[in-house]
DNA sequence: CTGGTTTTATCACAGTCGTGATACGAACGG
DNA sequence: CCGTTCGTATCACGACTGTGATAAAACCAG
């Protein structure tokens, strides 16, 4: 027999309502009064399942970079064994995964929205500091671990630190997501993908001329 | 005869207020009360060069922007007649006129900051759209043109599209930036430089094995 | 029904914000 | 000298913030 109103899924409508907020009108917009009219709760409400702001937008941040980690850790098995296929299948493969980093659609455009609000309000307040810094060295794990598999392979360009270029590939896909988002005019979903097929193009080695 | 007030170093006084507390506090930092305490003076000082905030803190970001500006116009002009030269000498040449758009030091990393938190808050204050597309379309032209002068030279990897390679190295850039703003403990300066250099030999065409 | 817990709702308080209005003094041209 | 402009300073207003306190309503077990 469900209750009534299940406490976990009220938390959840809530941080949806968080991160609404601050992909629309940025991190200052989620402002307590703010959530509960975009919720369609009362200010008593939210409060009652949040004890402070500070814990609501901390909760709202973990929330959503747990749910993208899932997500990535996908495709983190989908390269578990791919030695015999050929190397356009693993480019791939992940080209594939590390699109999930990228704003090609509405709501991963929403996502990196919200990630970069938080990475930049993190900056400055000690709040957050801590799962900031943990959501970025997550990422950075995550490509890291897909970059040494790429790179170490046969058919790869030689001389290849796969520490470089884990720090390399990250800061490209940090780069054009976070431009996409902040100016979309000038860096569109295609350019995101066409920076991605270069970059992992220019990895291997050149067969001719 | 110097008057005893100089409005435009006043308001130059002030900017450098507001960009001080931008990098210090975050864009929210910035409001006339924490400028007006900052830069030393009266509230109603600071009105009276700026008739409301909107203006105080557009007037800052263009101010800044312009000042990065004039900085890389000399960059690009030592990169006019290099043909003659050889190409590890390009590529310095190349390097130190990007890495000027790098946080390498104190003042390039509160630069780097401040324009991070701006082109945030631009994504949701239409006063600052404008501004904020102008220099990314800036910075976004002084890159291009480094890498179509540096991609269509002898010695380069064949089959470089120059304007791809520019959106790719300009991502890159914007990336590692931004992460070494955001993140100080991941991504380092000396993470800046290698993931530079490594990128710009990258794009020379392989010698040998 | 009774009693206790959970949930919702409302008020008040102190703080900050941008801004309009106003006033006082200092500087300067005539 | 006067009068005008410029610079500084201070007040008040309405709007917004997070939060403590409190009360009413809804729920559920005994």
């Amino acid at each position: 027999m469900p209750k009534l109103v299940d406490p976990v899924e009220r938390r959840e409508h809530i941080v949806r309502a968080v991160l609404r907020l601050v992909a629309r009108e940025g991190f200052a917009g989620a402002s307590l009064r703010n959530v509960a009219a975009e919720s369609g709760l009362n200010i008593g409400s939210v409060r009652h399942y949040f004890t402070s702001h500070t814990e609501l937008v901390l909760f709202a941040m973990t929330s959503m970079v747990e749910r993208v980690s899932a997500r990535l850790l996908g495709h983190v098995e989908a390269a578990a064994h791919w030695e015999r296929r050929p190397l356009a299948a693993r480019r791939a493969t992940v080209q594939a995964a590390l699109e999930e980093l990228l704003p090609l659609d509405e709501d991963r455009h929403a996502e990196v929205a919200v990630f970069v609000e938080f990475a930049a309000a993190a900056r400055t307040d000690p709040a957050l500091a801590a799962a900031a810094r943990k959501a970025a060295a997550g990422t950075r794990g995550f490509v890291a671990r897909l970059t040494e598999r790429y790179v170490t392979t046969d058919g790869m360009r030689p001389g290849l630190d796969p520490a470089v270029e884990a720090a390399r590939l990250w800061a490209l896909l940090d780069g054009v997501a976070t431009q996409a988002v902040l100016q979309p005019q000038l860096v569109t979903a295609e350019t995101c993908r066409q920076v991605l097929d270069t970059h992992l193009r220019s990895l291997e080695a050149t067969r001719g001329t």
